[in-house]
DNA sequence: TCATCTAATGCAATAATGTATCACTTTGCA
DNA sequence: TGCAAAGTGATACATTATTGCATTAGATGA
């Protein structure tokens, strides 16, 4: 799969087939697609980059029209991202929709700082390499963090 | 949680080496080690994981005997992590002290979600393989963030 | 169909983490 | 000495995240 802009604004080609293949995977493995879980995934997806937990809330109170609670929001991510449809941005206390839904995989993310746009990048020799590392010293790996941040290349033009 | 030591003011060998040549990088580049960038240094060295700054705060009020500021404890962290000689855990929102003093090198962390125990180790192929791909997508990266966390091998026996 | 059980959600409060701002002190230096 | 810049202190505030418990929605089986 060729690297993912989150940026990209069109609702219905790109953001519709990874909604739908997300929920595919989900419910592969037998877990639930809620209401609730289905809208924040649509958002992630929807968002022109990584949305913080009560950016994100705000977004899905307009759009639904109703309050939610923090805990909510926290609660339906976290699934999300134990599913692998979605990913924490550690680096901004932020969270995207995921292109690669494996449970078992390191996505390199590079996030502008100047406009938040982040592209994922899939890189298994990264994986194998730290792996490696990991392994002779007996560490048992469970969740990998992999972020650069930096210029995007439009960016980079404007300065 | 295995025990562990944090009362003891003395350090031990390769504590006390590690903060002077923290030091020294940093007095080379002409920046200024002042007390409290100094104490906060050596706290960190002392202290066997990551700390969160309000842990840090509360740890140099013992041993102070003061009152300090959430806004110095981060502004003295930012100038360490600026200098390369601490580094912040984004997964964990903490600090620990950098044995690797360079402006412009990768660490990878091992964190043990069990004991919180931190092991940094360098891998320039890390850096070439992701530089790589970020190149070919005009990225430019400026700061890296990688960090695994997963069980160390004494917590592994332990379960 | 209904009773029942469990997962999911709602809600209030609060903890934990991080920042803005301004005033004051120290340091380096002409 | 006096100035400018860097560093620090202090208060208030903003953002991010969690805890505990009540309630609701969905699945399951008699």
């Amino acid at each position: 799969m060729p690297p993912r802009k989150h940026q990209s604004t069109d609702l219905n080609a790109s953001t519709r087939q990874g909604l739908d293949s997300a929920v595919a995977a989900c419910r592969l493995r037998g877990a639930q697609i809620t209401p609730l879980r289905e809208a924040v995934l649509k958002a992630l997806w929807q968002a022109e980059r990584p949305l913080g937990a009560y950016d994100l809330r705000a977004r899905l109170e307009e759009t639904q029209e109703r309050r939610l609670s923090a805990p909510s929001i926290y609660r339906t991510l976290d699934f999300l991202c134990e599913q692998g449809v979605a990913a924490r941005i550690e680096s901004r206390n932020a969270y995207v929709a995921c292109g690669h839904p494996d449970h078992n995989h390191t996505c390199v993310f590079l996030v502008c700082e100047a406009c938040g746009d982040t592209t994922e990048i899939e890189n298994p020799k990264v994986e194998q390499l730290i792996s490696k590392d990991a392994k002779r010293l007996g560490f048992a790996v469970r969740r990998r963090v992999v972020e650069m941040s930096g210029l995007c290349a439009p960016c980079q033009q404007l300065s």
